[in-house]
RNA sequence: GGCGACGUGGCCGAGUGGCUAGGCAACGGUCUGCAAAAUCGUGUACCCCGGUUCAAUUCCGGGCGUCGCCUCCA
């Protein structure tokens, strides 16, 4: 039974769609005005883990995450570069789904952008006004916020601690400091859509509400996003959105917590942000994808480059144990471990699905996976017979498809896992694999040694098998 | 000031009212010509102080500390 943390409930609940075995869910996307950062990374993976995990669940899954290319930043940047809004934003969205990519996060069934939905927005204005929840005033909309008397559900807020938090912008426009735009005035060499209240360009949060609310209809399912967007965003996408429409807006709200450096949150306000290409360069991909999930969505994660380096490891444990697999060599036993072998991964499947069952805990699902790995070496070194070891290969690439399915990991081969990290050719390696071992055959040991060593500071492996000489290659570190 | 989260062994990080999470690193044994990998073993983990309980790291209260939101932000 899948149970999610509800944001609006403050406690985690049993999972029901509102259709049957449907599920509806949006999630906030990026600003496109920049390269996305390692928070990006975090939010785009824990969306899309629980978006795979619920497709594996069997739920059919419509999953709409947004591009906002209208804002003040998109402005700001096209003016420094002197590049043509349109331009800046394509280029970035460009680079986003590429970083997304590499990351193995599935595209969006909708990747809509709030400048296609113009329209949408006015229409939402428009009747917000006619329903007394919003006003104009010199070219602005405003929305009312006295008016909608649940403002506040989500974030737990109440308006007077808001305004003693005297954070909230004076304005003279305003009838009130708590309104909040819902259209703005477009100024000169701004982009502007023509708008019964004149020249003018959406506010933020409207757009995320006309979207969801004309591709998925509303209530919908599941509303994503980082935490931070918990206030003003989302309180505020709720009072624009059920005040028009007069019903619920979403069911489940999901939020995810922080990537953090050095115990302080990563922000492009702080400057101390590392973005997914930065982080790409160091790893491969999947080794960012399996550290973001190594700790609990809503925990804070503190990121460095030793932790990732500690998650390159331990992924390597688990490609080494599929390496050892690929390469076991039978025994002439009778006995096959056919009944061991079903039971190991049964007993995985199991305990794997309890954990992400509960709040999709994939920290505690992967902790699953390396008791799996554990149990497969010890039935290797113990030696299986033929038949048991096709019966393990066939588990094993069950395993990966799933793992694949539903955490997004392990989507390589060990061959191509390791030899992604050679940094010699692999005909050179060769001719250093072939004169070892003529010295081994002939009980040179020391020059064996020799080749050994050296090929050990260029980060490879050697390993001597019943097979044969083999090599595995990993990146070399600075200690 | 208001609201909220968190404090677990060298590091990271799940979780639970009594039963070995897991990973990384370290040390010792096995294996190996030597290695690597693997495996076995080792380290007396739950911020402090009270309370509830037969039993608390886990529940309750207080304290200390760290962090987040209240402004654009995943």
């Amino acid at each position: 039974m899948l149970k999610i943390f509800n944001t609006m409930t403050n406690q985690k609940e049993i999972f029901t769609p509102i259709n049957d075995n449907e599920v509806k869910m949006y999630v906030c996307g990026v600003t496109v005005y920049d390269f996305c950062h390692i928070g990006h990374a975090r939010s785009s993976i824990v969306f899309d883990t629980i978006r795979r995990y619920l497709i594996y669940k069997g739920y059919r899954v419509t999953f709409v995450k947004n591009f906002t290319d209208v804002d003040d930043k998109i402005i700001k940047k096209s003016n420094e570069s002197g590049k043509p809004i349109d331009e800046v934003t394509s280029m970035f969205i460009k680079a986003h789904n590429e970083d997304m990519d590499k990351l193995n996060i599935l595209r969006p069934d909708y990747a809509p952008k709030a400048t296609e939905f113009i329209e949408e927005m006015i229409d939402l204005c428009k009747k917000l006004i006619e329903k007394g929840y919003a006003y104009e005033s010199n070219g602005d909309v405003y929305f009312k916020v006295r008016s909608f008397k649940e403002y506040g559900k989500l974030s737990k807020r109440d308006l007077e601690d808001l305004i003693s938090g005297a954070r909230v912008e004076v304005n003279e426009i305003k009838n009130d400091p708590l309104d909040f735009a819902l259209w703005k005035k477009s100024k000169e060499n701004e982009p502007s859509w023509d708008s019964p209240w004149g020249k003018g360009r959406p506010g933020w949060h409207i757009e995320c509400s006309a979207m969801s609310s004309k591709i998925l209809g509303i209530p919908f399912d599941i509303h994503g996003g980082g935490k931070d967007l918990i206030f003003p965003h989302h309180e505020n996408e709720i009072a624009q959105s059920e005040a028009a429409e007069g019903k619920e807006f979403a069911k489940y709200w999901i939020h995810n917590g922080f990537v953090n450096i050095d115990k302080e949150k990563m922000s492009k306000s702080l400057g101390n942000f590392l973005t997914i290409r930065d982080i790409t360069k160091e790893v491969d991909p999947e080794v960012l994808r399996f550290f973001l999930m190594t700790t609990h969505y809503r925990s804070p994660l503190d990121f460095s480059f030793d932790k990732l380096y500690d998650s390159e490891s331990a992924l390597e444990r688990i490609y080494t144990t599929l390496d050892e697999v690929d390469s076991a060599v039978p025994n002439n036993k009778k006995s096959d471990s056919k009944a061991e072998i079903h039971s190991i991964f049964s007993k995985f499947y199991k305990e794997f699905e309890y954990s992400m069952d509960d709040d999709f805990n994939t920290a505690a699902a992967i902790s699953h996976i390396f008791e799996l790995i554990k149990e497969i070496n010890i039935l290797l070194k113990n030696k299986l017979n033929e038949y048991s070891i096709t019966y393990l290969k066939e588990k094993l690439e069950t395993f990966k498809s799933t793992m694949n399915k539903t955490l997004g990991i392990l989507t390589k081969t060990p061959e191509e896992w390791f030899k992604s990290s050679l940094t010699m050719d692999e005909i050179e390696l060769k001719k250093y694999i072939d004169e070892r071992n003529e010295a081994r055959r002939n009980k040179n040991f020391q020059k064996a040694d020799e080749i050994r060593v050296f090929l050990q500071t260029k980060g490879i492996d050697l390993l001597d098998t019943i097979n044969g000489t083999k090599f595995r290659a990993r990146k070399i570190r600075e200690v």
